[in-house]
DNA sequence: AACCATTGCGTTACCCGTAACGTAGTCTTA
DNA sequence: TAAGACTACGTTACGGGTAACGCAATGGTT
C-alpha cells in the first residue's frame, strides 16, 4: 500500500527490531533465523517486537552480504498470446517456484534486439540464471551472458551446440515429417502458412522441414506468411485466404499452429471447400482448442508444460551444483487426423 | 552460462576493475555513470579495463546503497492458460519495461493460500509494488501488505475499497446486463456453465449478477460449475452436456467466458440443437478465438490489454510520485451476435 | 577452589556500490 | 603573487543483513 494510508510509512530493519528488544542486531537476527544461541526470553522479546512492528526480513540484503545469488530467474518468452509459449511458462514457474525461486518474465515480442535490451536490464540486476526462448541471440547478447557467468538455458528449438544447456524437440524434423505425411498421402501441391517476424525461429524451421520434405517428395510448396502477426486464430483465417488467392489448387495447408488452423479451416469452409476432399488441413501443437473441435484435426503434438518443467529442472539442478545433461530433447507425436 | 564454461568464472565488481585502471572504486563509478569529474586519459583506462574484463554492473548494490526500491514489480495471476489474463499480462509487462521496471510473475492457481504464499516470499525480495487479481486475499496477506509498505494494486474486479488502488470493471454488472439481455429476448429458463475454485471471483460476480438479473425479471436460473478446472474449450463442452443432462429444457446459457461458450456451442451443435432456435449460447471477453468462429458470438467486450496496462500505470504514477486516482472503471460492452 | 566447556550474547568486518566530503594541484585574476 | 575557483581525483561512511570471532557469566568436574 501507498506510504500515505500504511499504519507504517518506513520498512523496519532488522536494527529497529533489535533497539526495540533491547538486544544486538546479531541477536535478533539469530532468533529470526532459528539459529539457536539466544535464551528462550530473549526470543520472546524479539519476536514480540517482530510481530509488534509488523517487520519484514530483507532477503535481499541477506544475499547481497552472505554473496548468494538472488532468486530471480529470468524467462524470456516472444509473447503470451501464443498458448504454447503461455503453457510452457506455466510449466517453468511452477517448477521454479516450487524451488523458492522467481519469474522475472521478459516479452521479446519475436524481437532479438529486444531480447538484447531485456537481457542487459536483467543480468545488471543478478539474476541467478536464464532461461531463453529459442537458438538466435544477438551477438552482444552473447558477449553479455559469456560475461555473466550464469547458467542459461535455451529452450524451444533444440539446438545440439547450445550457448550453455538446451530443452526443446527438433522442428525442423516435426516439419519433415508432416511434409512426408501428406506426399504419402497423394498431395503433390502443398501450402504453408504462418507468420514471419523476419527472424529466424523454430516456427521457421518446421516450414524449412515441411518444404524439404515436400521437395523430396516431388511436391510442390507454396507458403504464405503473415508479416509481424501472431499465430492467432485471425490470422489463420486471412492467410489462408491470401494462399488459395495467389495458389488456387492447393490441396493441403500446413499451419504454423492449432489456432492458425482452425482459422484457415473456418475459412475452407465458410467458402465452400470440403475437408479433407477438396482441401486438406494440418495444424501443430496439439492446442487446447481442438478438444472440443468438431472434426478431429491432423497436428503434431507437444508436451508444452512438461518442455517448461524441463527447462527450469535443468537451470535449477545446475544452479544447486548437480551435474546436468545439457541437452533434452523432449521430442514430438505427429498425430493423424480426420482434416488430412 | 555455467561457471565451467564461461571465460571469466566469478563476477566482476567494480573494484577489480578500479584496481586494473588504478584509479579509486570512485572514480571509476564516475566514469561508467559519465558522471564527470575525470580526465579523458583515466576513462579511457577505466573503459578499457570494463570491457577487458567484462565487467557488468550490479545494480542491485546500487538501488541498495542509495536506498531506492528494487525495479522489481510482483504481479500475481491465476493462471495463464486463460487468455484473458495472458493479455492483461502482456500489457502490464509491456507497460513496465517501457519504464525499466521487471515484472515478477506469481501463478495463484485460483487459491488465496497460493497468493498469500507468493506475497510473504516476493515481499522479502523487496519488489517495488505488487499488482494482484481479484478482491480476495488471506487475512495474513492483507497485514503483510499493510506493514510492507509499498504501493498496491488490485485489478480485473472493481472494488469500491481497495487495499490501495483498484483497476477493472464491474462483472456483477456484465452478468446482469447479460442476464436482462435473454429475459428481455423472452427466454425464462436460462443456464450458467463455468469454473469454481471454491473462491469468491470475479467470473462468481458475473454469475451473481446473471441470476440476480434472471429472478428479477421471472425467470429461472440453472447453473453448471466445473470444480477445479480452467475455463477453456473443453470444461465448457462438458459442463454443457452436464448442465443439460441435469436441467433439460434450457433456453440459452450464459458462459463463463467465449472460450467455455465455443467449448458449449461445439457441444450443443454436435448434438443435434440448432443454434440459438433451440438454444441460445452467450460467452463473456471477448477472446481471439471470436474472430473466426463461424457465427457471431454474443458476448461482452473487455479490453483486457488497457486493464493491465493501466494497472501498471497507476503503479508507475505512485512509485513516481505522482496523484493517481485510486480506483478506475475500464468498463465493459455488451455485444450482440447471432448466438442468442 | 581452580579449571574448562558451554551458553548467550556483543563487536567487527564485509558484501558492492554511491553520497558526501576532503584535498592536492592547476589555472585565473586583481 | 597571493587569494580564490576549478579540476581530478581519493577517503569515509552507509545501507541491511551475516560470518567470524571475542568475551563474560554460568555450571560442572576434579
Amino acid at each position: 500500500m501507498s506510504k500515505e494510508k500504511s499504519s507504517n510509512n518506513k520498512k523496519i530493519s532488522l536494527a529497529e527490531v533489535a533497539r526495540a528488544a533491547g538486544v544486538s542486531k546479531m541477536t535478533a537476527s539469530r532468533v529470526l533465523r532459528d539459529q539457536g544461541g539466544f535464551s528462550e526470553s530473549t526470543r520472546q522479546k524479539v519476536m514480540a517486537e517482530v510481530e509488534r512492528l509488523g517487520y519484514l526480513p530483507n532477503r535481499m540484503a541477506t544475499a547481497f552480504a552472505a554473496g548468494e545469488s538472488s532468486p530471480f530467474i529470468g524467462v524470456s518468452i516472444p509473447d503470451l498470446r501464443n498458448e504454447a509459449f503461455a503453457q510452457i511458462l506455466e510449466g517453468i514457474d511452477h517448477k521454479l517456484g516450487t524451488f523458492g525461486h522467481q519469474t522475472v518474465l521478459g516479452l521479446s515480442r519475436h524481437l532479438p534486439e529486444e531480447e538484447e535490451k531485456w537481457i542487459e536490464k536483467i543480468l545488471s540486476w543478478q539474476p541467478a540464471g536464464l532461461i531463453l526462448t529459442g537458438r538466435v541471440h544477438s551477438p552482444r547478447a552473447i558477449t553479455m551472458l559469456k560475461n555473466a557467468a550464469i547458467p542459461v538455458v535455451e529452450m524451444w528449438d533444440l539446438n545440439s551446440s547450445p550457448l550453455d544447456m538446451c530443452v526443446g524437440l527438433n522442428h525442423f524434423d516435426s516439419g519433415y515429417q508432416m511434409g512426408r505425411f501428406l506426399i504419402e498421402k497423394g498431395h503433390r501441391k502443398l501450402g504453408y502458412v504462418g507468420t514471419d517476424h523476419g527472424v529466424a525461429n523454430a516456427a521457421q524451421s518446421r516450414w524449412k522441414g515441411f518444404a524439404k520434405a515436400v521437395q523430396d517428395g516431388g511436391g510442390e510448396v507454396c507458403d504464405h506468411h503473415c508479416l509481424n502477426d501472431v499465430p492467432d486464430f485471425y490470422p489463420g483465417y486471412y492467410g489462408t485466404e491470401q494462399l488459395l488467392n495467389a495458389h488456387p489448387g492447393v490441396q493441403a495447408i500446413f499451419f504454423q499452429n492449432d489456432n492458425m488452423a482452425v482459422g484457415g479451416y473456418e475459412f475452407c469452409e465458410g467458402h465452400g471447400l470440403r475437408i479433407p476432399d477438396d482441401i486438406g488441413i494440418v495444424g501443430w501443437g496439439a492446442l487446447p482448442v481442438l478438444s472440443v473441435f468438431r472434426k478431429k484435426l491432423t497436428t503434431v503434438k507437444v508436451r508444452h508444460v512438461r518442455l517448461g518443467q524441463l527447462a527450469a529442472e535443468k537451470l535449477l539442478s545446475t544452479l544447486h551444483g548437480s551435474a546436468v545433461q545439457p541437452v533434452s530433447d523432449v521430442g514430438y507425436l505427429t498425430v493423424p487426423g480426420a482434416t488430412a
